[in-house]
DNA sequence: CGAAACGTGCGCAAGAGTGCGCGATTATGC
DNA sequence: GCATAATCGCGCACTCTTGCGCACGTTTCG
């Protein structure tokens, strides 16, 4: 009894996903039929706008809209609205580095009167041109793309700081391995932040659910609310609220 | 295994939107293909409006409306070169914040192995995304539009911190009155960059030059080097000869 | 039970992408 | 202003992918 047709199209939705692209000799390997069958997978899954089809596989079919000029992933805009709506006027918001910690950053101009604390460089950049929010950036050495901020300088900067909210981008967030990331000056430096935040908030890109990463930040319980895109595995959500903590699909 | 070709273009799209600018070498290199085929994606990435095709590469297309849109003067871009042809390989640099320090950073990019030190956020965020340099930034609160970084954790930063080279731009320098600036907060930052520092380097831009600002920093026999554009006055510049500080016009 | 619908695998010609070489074009140094 | 070097555009051969028709097995109904 070979694997189910409807099944094998699951999987390759949730494969496209968590990659950005597949190949079809890949996928024909890995389920064990022929190219032509997920040729014919492909091909409908296109029709039906759950990936796009390209020469030689498919990848994820990103809604792109534009704001402010910059083009933007639809599922980033929705996270980051969804964050700015938790966030009330005048409070203290820690915010990471990456991508997603910028969204909502871009998000929180609507917000009024706030004060921001962030270790990531394109956070500080973009909000220091485009808002009138008080902003403190933590000192330390930039690593990576994302421009993260990390080392003595952040810890030293951290120790005297502290915030309403915590909002953090992560690379793992999994029920039974708990709050990851890839980068282990990062890790250290999400422990400190969890002691500093009233509350803590996680983002994770929905491709990095479910996942655990190399360096261990903390138990999942530690996360107040875990905010991930709407595309997000069922059996993931279905492990977290088991653990009590409060997921957010947007 | 190859890589998708879409997954390829989608790439050079993301690496557009981040630097300014690449070229067709570099792309080829970078992802192992030939030359040919990096010109043919820019060519279809061209007719799709998602960048500008040039000769030796390709430039972001909404370059000039939004993001790069800073028309960089020729006189800035002068001292730029200047103050990096000052600047030795493997050596420490402290940058401060404005719009003259930022084309200093972007002109060292073209000096290898550096360690730069910022409390300027366009500095930062200009380093971290286009140069392989090592790049500290100090803590702080950002004020104002060039979003430099101010206050306690500022100080404490640079308690622990030590440069071969100081590069500050000043919005008044004279004979007489010295190192001022219209910013109280950055005079005290700049004060104790004077210590920090094996030399100093004041910019200045020319329609500040010989001016006194509110904040005094220190004496002029503070500053090593003066830097300014070449429509100086020349009576200012011989009242700054005679104090022994050496003036280089760009 | 049998027909229709669906999914699957295979072979084959057309298409897309890639690398290389050539002469023409453009940038750059003196 | 000229010479050198880099880049460009184009055609060709090669590989991999694609789309299509056809045959076979399985499931769904009347």
């Amino acid at each position: 009894m070979p694997t189910l047709t409807a099944e094998r199209r699951d999987a390759i939705v949730a494969l496209v996903a968590r990659q950005r692209a597949v190949r079809v000799a890949e996928l024909a390997t890995h389920f064990g039929v022929d190219v032509s069958t997920i040729r014919r997978d492909l091909q409908r899954l296109d029709e039906q706008g759950k990936l796009q089809r390209v020469h030689g596989g498919a990848v994820a079919s990103e809604d792109r809209s534009t704001l402010g000029g910059v083009v933007v992933l639809e599922q980033e805009m929705r996270i980051g609205r969804a964050v700015a709506d938790m966030v009330d006027d005048g409070e203290t918001i820690f915010l990471g580095p990456g991508t997603l910690a910028l969204q909502v950053a871009r998000s929180l101009v609507l917000v009024p009167q706030l004060t921001i604390v962030t270790n990531g460089l394109q956070v500080a950049h973009w909000v220091a041109a485009n808002t009138a929010h008080t902003l403190i950036v933590t000192g330390g050495q930039a690593e990576g793309v994302d421009g993260g901020l990390v080392g003595h300088l952040t810890r030293a900067a951290l120790s005297s700081l502290r915030a309403d909210r915590v909002i953090l981008e992560l690379s793992g967030v999994s029920a039974v391995g708990g709050l990851t990331d890839d980068d282990l000056a990062q890790a250290e430096i999400a422990q400190m932040l969890l002691e500093i935040g009233a509350e803590v908030i996680a983002l994770v890109p929905v491709e990095r659910v479910g996942r655990v990463a190399a360096a261990f930040i903390a138990p999942i319980t530690e996360a107040d609310v875990v905010v991930t895109g709407r595309e997000a595995p069922s059996a993931f959500l279905w492990d977290l609220s088991e653990s009590g903590v409060k997921v957010v699909l947007a």
